[in-house]
RNA sequence: GCGGGGGUGCCCGAGCCAGGUCAAAGGGGGCGGACUCAAGAUCCGCUGGCGAAGGCCUGCGUGGGUUCAAAUCCCACCCCCCGCACCA
């Protein structure tokens, strides 16, 4: 088929009645002129090679100005002397200018030449640029443009002088309209172009009737959105919504009843599908669904005039999804008992509604809004849909997946090259729903790794066993109490995050916090001489509630843990893990920081002072008032206090008020904030340096000596002048 | 233009709603070390600058402001991304 034909082809489906009475080559027309429509103006025809010869007659009306393909090919033609020679057009060439038709905000006298410039457009053989570059201008005219004084419609947007452009062309008897696809390379699973084609008599469904809307609105109203951040596009998309095609000629599909000619369009009816998923199993096992589809036949084939047909299957679905009408009634119609009626009802009222929706967002302009609206138009409220989930795309190596950049990633490769639970784990862990996932595989490795070290960790807890003695936490040492706290925090916690549907924060939270809690834990123990059944006790206790609490985001190894440490049951049906706030208490980790702050304190001065101590002395424990003050000091501040109202309402207290140049001192290391706001106790600081004793020599690896600061055994060179909580003096 | 989302350290990316323990989680990358014949894998440490004592300076798009205190609150500006009906 050549070109000319093809166009006429097209056309054909286009509501003309086309004949083909010749055909000229366009080399043969080359360097003549034609007079335009409207304006009158002589144009000259000129050589290009990025025009699709597939659409219309192959030649285009050239707009360098304005469009980046034009531009691009004007300036290519002007290089190319052996075209121009060939063509005898060379003068012609020479002289054109581009003409500047449109007025463009933030843009200079040719947008498409700044558009071209910017994106480093080559030639007119760069297509993937030039077609972006295309699309920006256009778009950026079509909402902003405005026709300049050389037009026929000076001051008009580019929009409105679209219409009255076309409008006086159609009256001149110039213009007609043909519709294409885009994108235009579209097949068929035959392998034959698509094409568009006017259809006559198209069905619509009116998204634009008010009380339709409202209803609409008000189950939106009632929604999750998770990320709340689309609910704003929903209602844009909800008040924008009008008339839209809903059924089409081709195509598998439902018949339109009244109209079987017309198919219905997928988007118009898919969008309830699952209330027929809830009955759909039962419906086919107890072979109703050859009755339902036999009355459909019936009704189809009678144009919709079988109204007995017609309505044996509306008292089905009325009395199944509406509980509307007499069950028994609807039993007799399809010769089925009315128990199985009843219990197709029963089966969709226990499912619905829809309480959760996953999905894209860029379906919010169709399919969910669809969704919505069928739902509340056929619905009772009870069963109108009650959240909807969005999730941002997935790139690979930052960039996107595509099949012309060969970086898609199949998902039917994912469990044999990663394993399913290393990749819901680094799925889950790696973005949050609201932004795009990049796919990396260092990060995958490295998650991974994680991976390896928590299986090995589990597997090391289960090989010690069950422990036999049971552990009071109240009476344990503070880091046992600490690695209980921080396992009812992350249940507590994580429980949230799962609420929310903030999967990463619940990832983080019961795997890689808990895992390095777990590894702190080990590591403190190991060096403290810390009893090893309580060792043993405590990080039974936290396996038992780990594994639970990972069984959504690693099913498998969760599972396979559960087995080993002796359970007879599935961990996915086990309850999931209570926590008791008691357990919970957040002065042990800042009392954890303090001594990881204190680590970091000596080894800093080690380094910078390059002394290699025998011996390191830590005076922990200043005077009780001391901790008073600035307990007292920070809520003084925190409720607005200025630093001078503080330390006069400390200092007017009758025991403070012999150490006023103190007060002062601790305040203002309070407000500056070298004094954290949150301290722990004088009782707490001095305990959790003596019993974590042994594992700041390790760190920091020099023999270390607590000292109470009020009491110190040894103080060689008297440095407890000034002191504050939380902020041990060395020696 | 309108609507929405953003701009954080070499990179990705938390934090921002509820200001203070934030030189700023986590990861990547880089550097150093352990292990190894070696490489890889793994593990440990360092990774804004300065510093002979726990500190100072710079710093979260830009410029202002509020506050004792700002990545976080307010105002203005710049830049990036996404969407915008019969498709230019």
């Amino acid at each position: 088929m050549d070109n000319i034909e093809a166009a006429a082809w097209k056309l054909s489906y286009q509501g003309y009645d086309v004949k083909v009475v010749g055909s000229v080559r366009g080399e043969e027309l080359i360097g003549k002129y034609v007079i335009t429509p409207l304006i009158n103006r002589r144009v000259p025809v000129l050589p290009a090679g990025f025009v699709d010869e597939n659409t219309g007659t192959g030649i285009v009306y050239s707009v360098p100005a304005h469009a980046p393909y034009d531009y691009v090919a004007l300036i290519d033609l002007k290089k190319d002397e052996e075209a121009l020679s060939r063509y005898g057009i060379k003068e012609i060439v020479e002289s054109i200018e581009p003409i500047s038709i449109i007025k463009l905000p933030n843009y200079g006298r040719y947008p498409a030449k700044d558009v071209v410039e910017k994106l480093g457009v080559k030639d007119q053989g760069d297509k993937e640029k030039l077609d972006e570059a295309t699309r920006i201008v256009y778009r950026e005219e079509f909402y902003n443009g405005v026709m300049k004084e050389n037009t026929l419609f000076p001051g008009l947007s580019v929009n409105e002088a679209r219409e009255r452009t076309i409008k006086a062309l159609s009256e001149q008897g110039a213009w007609g309209r043909m519709y294409e696809l885009e994108p235009r390379k579209v097949y068929t699973r035959s392998g034959n172009p698509v094409i568009a084609a006017v259809i006559k008599d198209q069905w619509f469904l009116n998204y634009g009737n008010p009380e339709w809307k409202a209803k609409a609105f008000k189950c939106l109203n009632s929604m999750r959105i998770i990320p709340e951040k689309y609910r704003k596009n929903f209602e844009d998309v909800f008040n924008w919504l009008s008339m839209r095609p809903c059924a089409r000629k081709r195509g598998l599909g439902t018949r339109l009843p009244w109209d079987p000619d017309w198919i219905i369009e997928s988007l118009s009816d898919s969008t309830i599908y699952m209330a027929y998923y809830t009955i759909a199993h039962k419906v086919r096992s107890s072979g109703l669904d050859k009755k339902l589809g036999d009355f459909a036949k019936r009704v189809i084939n009678s144009r919709g005039n079988d109204k007995d047909a017609l309505n044996a299957i509306m008292a089905f679905f009325n009395y199944v999804f509406l509980g509307e009408g007499d069950p028994s009634r609807v039993a007799e119609v399809f010769g089925v008992s009315k128990e199985l009626i009843e219990d197709l009802r029963n089966e969709f009222d226990y499912w619905y509604p829809v309480d959760e929706r996953h999905s894209g967002p860029d379906l919010i302009s169709s399919h969910l809004s669809f969704f919505v609206f069928h739902h509340v138009a056929i619905f009772p409220e009870k069963y109108w849909p009650r959240s909807i989930t969005l999730n941002e795309y997935v790139i690979r190596e930052g960039m996107k997946m595509s099949r012309s950049l060969g970086n898609v990633l199949p998902l039917p490769y994912i469990p044999r090259k990663y394993s399913a639970d290393l990749a819901r784990l680094y799925l889950a862990s790696a973005t949050d729903l609201d932004s795009t996932l990049d796919w990396r595989e260092d990060d995958v490795a490295s998650v991974a790794g994680r991976l390896v070290r928590f299986w090995n960790l589990a597997n090391e807890i289960i090989k010690e066993g069950k422990p036999t003695v049971n552990i009071d936490v109240r009476s344990s040492s503070l880091i046992t109490q600490w690695l209980v706290s921080k396992v009812n925090k992350a249940i507590r916690d994580s429980t949230v995050d799962m609420d929310n549907e903030n999967i990463r924060g619940y990832t983080l939270k019961t795997f890689f916090d808990l895992l390095s809690s777990v590894e702190k834990y080990l590591e403190i123990t190991g060096v403290i001489n810390a009893s090893r059944d309580e060792v043993r006790w405590a990080l039974w206790y936290v396996l038992e509630r780990w594994v639970k609490l990972l069984q959504p985001v690693m099913p498998h190894i969760a599972e396979e843990l559960w087995h080993r440490m002796g359970n007879e049951t599935f961990v996915s049906l086990e309850p999931w893990p209570e926590y008791s706030e008691e357990l919970i208490n957040d002065e042990l980790d800042i009392a954890l920081d303090l001594i990881e702050r204190a680590v970091e304190d000596v080894q800093e001065i080690l380094r910078v002072t390059k002394i290699t101590p025998k011996s390191v002395y830590l005076y922990v424990g200043p005077p009780n008032e001391y901790y008073q003050i600035v307990n007292e000091a920070t809520r003084l501040i925190n409720e607005g206090k200025t630093m001078g109202e503080a330390i006069r309402a400390i200092v007017g207290k009758p025991e403070y008020r012999r150490m006023a140049d103190r007060v002062a001192n601790l305040v203002s290391k309070v407000v500056d904030g070298t004094i954290p706001r949150k301290i722990v106790s004088r009782e707490m600081e001095i305990r959790v340096f003596k019993e974590l004793s042994s594992y700041i020599r390790s760190r920091i690896g020099t023999e270390v000596f607590i000292q109470d600061a009020t009491n110190p055994a040894y103080d060689p060179s008297n440095r407890l002048g000034i002191h504050c909580p939380e902020d041990p003096q060395y020696t």
